[in-house]
Formats: C-alpha cells, sequence, structure tokens
DNA sequence: CTTTTGCGTTAGACTTGTCTAATTTGGTGT
DNA sequence: ACACCAAATTAGACAAGTCTAACGCAAAAG
C-alpha cells in the first residue's frame, strides 16, 4: 500500500509534469511540497523502487505510467469529493480544497464508486477542473486558455478557475464569476490589473495573478444547449 | 493536535471503561486494538503527558475529563459518518464500520457540523447506537438489555446491535433483524442458541453470541408516535 | 579549459509508532 | 514469610518521514 505521503508526491510530480516539462526538478518538488531537498531526495528514491517514477540522478524525475495511474486516482478522488462536498454538504467552492486534500487518500474505491454514482459521474469539479474518469486515462487539460492573454473586447466564457486561495475564491463567486459566467475583457491596464464586464453589465477588475488563474474559451455559442458543465 | 493513533487509544480506552470498570489494564488495551504490551505501555506514558489519561503505573489507566471528551468526539464522527453512509450514499449497515473507522479521524469540525445538519441531527446511527450530541455530553449507554438474557416469550424491541461483523450483520438484515424489529423469544436452547419470532412471523435462530450483541427493549407501547429511532 | 556556483545527494539525527527480549513489580499460594 | 507467576515496564531496534550540515556534481562563466 502506498502511504499519503507517497501519493502527495506523485500527485505534485505529475502537476508539475502537466504544467511544465520533464523532468522535474527535486527542488521544484520541494517547493510545492514545502519540503527540503534532502527529503525530496529519499522520498523520490522510494518512489523509483517501487517503479512509480523514473530516476535521473542530479537530473529529475518523470512518472511512469503506473505512477501516473496512482496520481489520477488521487486527483479523482479530490474532485469528486470537492464537487459532493458543494453539492451535498452545501460547501462553498473556496472552502473544499482543504478539506478533500486531506480526504482523498483516506477513502476507499466504495466510497468513491458510491459519491460517483450519486454525483451522476460528474465531469468536472466546482472550480471547472476534470474529474478523471473511472478508468483513469489521462485527461486532455489544455483547451482553455488564461484570462490574462485575451485583449480588449474579448468575449469568453470561464471554464476553469485555478486558484486555491479561499478569498480570492470568495471575491471571485460574490462578484458573479464561476466556472460558465460569460464575460468580455472591458481593460487591460498595464498596471497588473483586467478588467471584465459581465453579461448582467456589471464590472469586475481583477489583479494579473488572478487574471492567470481564470482559463477561458470561446462562449458557448448560444442558449441552452444542457451539455455546459455548469 | 493528536495523532490518528491517539485517538485510537483512546476510543478503545473510553470503550472499556464503559463496559467493564476502571482502571483499564494495558493488556486490555494491547489486546482490543492488537498491538503489543510495550506499545501500549509507551503510548499511555504519552497519553498522560498530555493529561487525556491518568496512569496509576502497574494498575492501568482511565481517562480524564478532557480525554473523555476526545474520545466522544471522535465517536461521534464515527456514528455520524455511518448514519451520512447509510442514508445518502446507500451503504449497507454491514459495510460502514470499516468506512467510518478511518474517516471519521480525517473529516474537519466544518464536515462533521454539515453532515449532521444534513442528516437532521441524527442521535442514533444505523447500529441503534446513540451519537453524541455537538456538546459532546457523555451519554447513557445503559437502558437496553441483552436478548440472550430474555425468557421464552418474552416480546422486545431490538435497540442496538453491537455486532460489526459484516456476515453477521448481512444475515441479521436479511432475516428482518434492524433497530426497531419487534420480535418475541421463542425458544432458548440450552446448545447456545436462542430463536426468536417477528411480527412477520417467521422464525430466525440465533447462536449466543449474537443474541449476546442484540440489545433490546420494551416494545413501544404501540402504533406510530413517530419518536421511534428507526 | 578551468573555476565557480547552485543544486542534489550523502550523512547523521530526531519523532512517532511499533516490535522483541530482558527485567521488574506486585499479588498469589504455600 | 518466601517463592512464584502473570503482567508491566525498560531497553534497544526498526521503518517512515522529516530536518540540518557537509559534500560533490555538472553546467555556466570566465
Amino acid at each position: 500500500m502506498l502511504s499519503a505521503k507517497m501519493e502527495d508526491y506523485l500527485k505534485a510530480i505529475y502537476r508539475l509534469e502537466r504544467d511544465g516539462d520533464p523532468p522535474i526538478a527535486p527542488s521544484t518538488i520541494a517547493e510545492m511540497l514545502d519540503v527540503t531537498a534532502p527529503t525530496v531526495t529519499s522520498m523520490v528514491e522510494k518512489l523509483a523502487d517501487r517503479g512509480l517514477i523514473e530516476r535521473e540522478k542530479y537530473k529529475g524525475v518523470r512518472t511512469t505510467p503506473e505512477g501516473e495511474t496512482v496520481a489520477l486516482e488521487i486527483i479523482r478522488h479530490h474532485r469528486l469529493l470537492e464537487t459532493f462536498l458543494t453539492e451535498q454538504l452545501g460547501y462553498d467552492w473556496a472552502e473544499v480544497h482543504e478539506e478533500a486534500e486531506v480526504l482523498e487518500h483516506h477513502i476507499s474505491e466504495e466510497f468513491e464508486r458510491r459519491v460517483a454514482a450519486v454525483l451522476d459521474e460528474p465531469e468536472f469539479d466546482p472550480h471547472g477542473d476534470p474529474i478523471p474518469s473511472d478508468s483513469l486515462d489521462p485527461i486532455d487539460d489544455e483547451s482553455a486558455t488564461a484570462l490574462s492573454e485575451h485583449n480588449e473586447g474579448g468575449r469568453v466564457e470561464v471554464a476553469r478557475v485555478r486558484d486555491r486561495d479561499p478569498d480570492e475564491l470568495t471575491y471571485l463567486s460574490d462578484a458573479g464569476i464561476t466556472p460558465g459566467t460569460v464575460l468580455t475583457v472591458e481593460e487591460v491596464a498595464p498596471i497588473g490589473m483586467v478588467t471584465v464586464q459581465l453579461e448582467s453589465g456589471s464590472s469586475v477588475s481583477l489583479p494579473d495573478h488572478i487574471a492567470d488563474a481564470i482559463q477561458v474559451r470561446a462562449p458557448e455559442t448560444q442558449g441552452e444547449d444542457g451539455v455546459s458543465q455548469a
């Protein structure tokens, strides 16, 4: 059996592979998990022994297919739990991350199955992140672009919000911005700020680091066709 | 913060106090938790240092009020989870114990509150065990008697089933015996077996160890007054 | 082609929870 | 009162996961 810690490392490595490029340097892992470099060295040795990552000394690591499957399993747990907490227990999207971060390591496969069934096999979590399927096939993550890359006048739909800061998430949902929200880029100020206009007409200004975290795509062509992820 | 292990010891000690009498001997704790005696010695030292139990060397331990509160908190988590798993996720009462045994250590206070609210502040879990209130006051456990102590002809209502063996629990629920079931003692055989008759007319024979685990009380005088725990 | 410098690894220690083996304690039986 | 026995404690070891300090590699700078 894998420990919760090993699962955390695997999840972190997988995430870093998705963003940057393999191999992933120990220092990067250390920073993400807030541990020291020697701690990472000893843990990656263990994961490599188990065949969950490939390791090249002094270079870095990359997940093996088995390691990727483990990471996807944990991510599936995490996102199912986040969805469950919001839909069934009335949590706000700002609160769910922390709770899911702990529980993801402790639920059984039975629990996973039953939650997925109760939620009707959801495909996206409350932040718009895709939930890996039961078969744990790799997910394609890259169909959306950051809001910060769009120019004034662009009309887009929020796909995902890659921010886990509770205050910032609460601010966004209070402002009416959640996955599915359609908005227009009103102004890109040169001082590190983007102002968007919602369909309700209200304007919201966002600092760059938040505009970076908001992933958007072309709006649903129109109307309610029922396949929106919200 | 308390580790999951410390919580397990506290819960075990509290349970043993409820059954037998304090002080609780280390060997008893060791057996319940399936660890060796020296392991218990070192753990009770730690718990005593933290003020959660009182310890008399070579005698045994007893919980302090703070220790009791911790135990009740974990028991509340456990029983709320068992109730939640059956009512909201469709688990069978035979399956819930194991899952709750793990999760009880990992849910937040927020999760506890929300589950309790969704379930409308339940007072009993699926096995008929009382759920400690939010204020964690000690619960009185002793209003019921074992089915095995009743004589032929006695008519009783099942209050709790203190058995966690999945096969036995499945057998009982398949036979129609769950908390709230009214039954009559049909025969007490001298070979370690009790036969009861359900209101449906069907008879069920039970070995002593199961009849010991079934706690009963005088049936609700009659009719549906809505305060039954089922 | 050598030196520097940053990052990674090695060495060694600490904590938690566990074990086995050895020793001590306290009550029992004669 | 003494010996004995069962149970508890002490002693010492180990695995997991972490740290700090010391050392070594390898790529960049000159």
